[in-house]
DNA sequence: CATGAATGAGACTTCATTCAT
DNA sequence: GATGAATGAAGTCTCATTCAT
């Protein structure tokens, strides 16, 4: 098992998060996977030691999606703050408009499948990365200092995706998702920025 | 099938819920149920239709659960949003404390096994009950006016259950678990108390 | 369990015949036919030993309600061969009508559910009761005497249930079933009759 | 699922085929016949998409069977035709003797397991095949014109399927098989030849 | 006599994984 | 490396039958 990503792991991947996405990972066969990969059932396992080594595999990938699309959104050279957090939380919705279910079951098969350990440091970049975006806009002066950067991350993105989340999940709100957003932003803005009244 | 709740009805969803917690759905049989139940796998079926079955059934629990633990907390007489708020928080961590994986799961079997329909039925009384007591303060003048009361509840529940899945599942923050609360507080109310200052 | 018909008895049987009619005997289930019956799951085993019990309780059913039919038709009483075949074609195709699948899980049933000695006396008066009638012609000289009478309805019998099921299951031939009666007639007489022509 | 006939495939045809003709279609379990064709459990379903494709799968066997046993006889180069008939006797007689119970069981499950067309599909190169070999006769003059061929071979098999189950099933008639037969060509020659008398 | 909740054996089927080619 | 037929354990659910009321 290689993991340094071949061409045919990439496929099973994307074979994997498409029908994880339609069906949920329990609903999801092997043989399905490597149907829509069109490759054959022995190869599956020359790339993923099990089944379950899909759940870290597919995990992986959605950071690497995330990072390299906030990237794009150049969301670490945001002018001021309120510009910074507007790139996020459409960086959030999208991601979890694409990635709803499959995000859903990484969380429930945390535990299950795998150490802790393995996802923490799975995520740690993209909370990193986010940190320290978050640490420049404190540095401006733009942010509160007291709740560390850690937390505000913390905060901040649990809501966004549980925002995004019950958007997409229950559509309800429809239509109404831009005043989400706007409100998402009031209401982050208003927790951690300084008091400017003042 | 009768599903006005008797006794084996109740000890059925209580070994369900044990087990799923330690080992998630899809990984409990209903023969693990009904062994924990002490009855006998047929009996199963004469009280839930399938094992599917099961999930708005534990939805349905947690909710009056998490209800009467509100209403013992008497969150709906509390002097100011201060106070209610900080009740708030307690209520969501306990609940994801004893029900951690469970919930995950309810997300993530939702729209797999069952009709959003149902699933939002199961949860207003929920939604309802909390932005009642949102909408007291309010009119009082102690909140803001602008996102009404259902988004109000929405992000409240939204960063506070993805706060405490984060410190019971991550076990980071550990033993500080009382300075997430303050700073939950802190920035809940920062974001929708009336200007006070002013 | 009493043999002897009782009102119940006979509830439990209309219903076991109906299901079986519409699904089969091992697609039916006792629940259904309690439910169909209107009673209680434990009074069938007051009436049946057995599911299995159902089978010979059926046939015999059938047998009396032919040779009810046949009585009303006043077969014994026919002028002279054609009519009294012209009439017996009738019968069997009704019965088969009616009974169809039944009749087809009673001949496969019964080897593995119950002794054939069973069966044999189920059927005898039946078969006694038309043999009779074709010996009547035998002796007015219409009828050939050699195969002799238990053969003659045999072969009348194997003919015409098998052409009547063979009408009713695949419904081609369809609208002419009267065609079909009229050469299962002619070639009912071809065979048995006494040749006239000398 | 593959239908090309495979080693595997007849063998677990073989199996199913004497279990069922021991003790019927829903006595039998798909483990007894992997255990009897010895083979593994799940290999059954590389082979047959469920149980119930078992059933068109053994009739499609013994229509093969019995065309092949009639071109073995020659049937179809019979002089006349009481020595074809003589030969088809024969053959029905034959082939009841071993596939008795499966043919049994193949009218009552056509209905509820499978379309009819599909049976219909199944049988007709049978039917088809003795057609034509009666077309044969009736050119020569032996065998009359009026009930088309067709109608024919249903009567024709129609009284030799019922009379040799009747033979094989309950076991009178017991010794007289050979009587049987000799009645059955007589009685069939009577209903078909032209009047060669005259 | 009648009831119907409870039982538990057993049926069908799926599927992750292996291994000879 | 790649294949895909074969495996057999395990899962969900049904159902004939019993028995306390």
């Amino acid at each position: 098992m290689k993991k340094d990503r071949s061409e045919k792991y990439e496929e099973f991947l994307d074979a994997a998060i498409s029908l994880i996405e339609e069906k949920g990972f329990d609903n999801t066969s092997v043989s399905q996977i490597v149907q829509r990969a069109g490759l054959a059932q022995g190869t599956f396992y020359l790339y993923f030691s099990s089944k379950a080594a899909l759940a870290p595999a597919i995990a992986e990938r959605i950071v690497e999606d995330a990072m390299a699309r906030g990237e794009k959104k150049k969301l670490n050279q945001a002018e001021n703050s309120k510009d910074f957090l507007r790139g996020l939380i459409e960086l959030v919705f999208e991601i979890t408009e694409d990635y709803q279910q499959i995000i859903t079951f990484l969380y429930s098969g945390m535990s299950y499948y795998h150490s802790l350990e393995k996802w923490e440091a799975i995520y740690d970049p993209y909370y990193q990365w986010l940190e320290k975006i978050f640490e420049q806009f404190q540095k401006k002066g733009e942010l509160r200092k007291k709740p560390d950067t850690t937390i505000m991350v913390q905060f901040t993105l649990g809501i966004l995706e549980q925002s995004a989340e019950t958007c997409y999940l229950f559509k309800r709100n429809n239509g109404d998702v831009d005043k989400i957003k706007k409100d998402l932003l009031e209401f982050i803005l208003k927790g951690f920025e300084e008091n400017t009244t003042a």
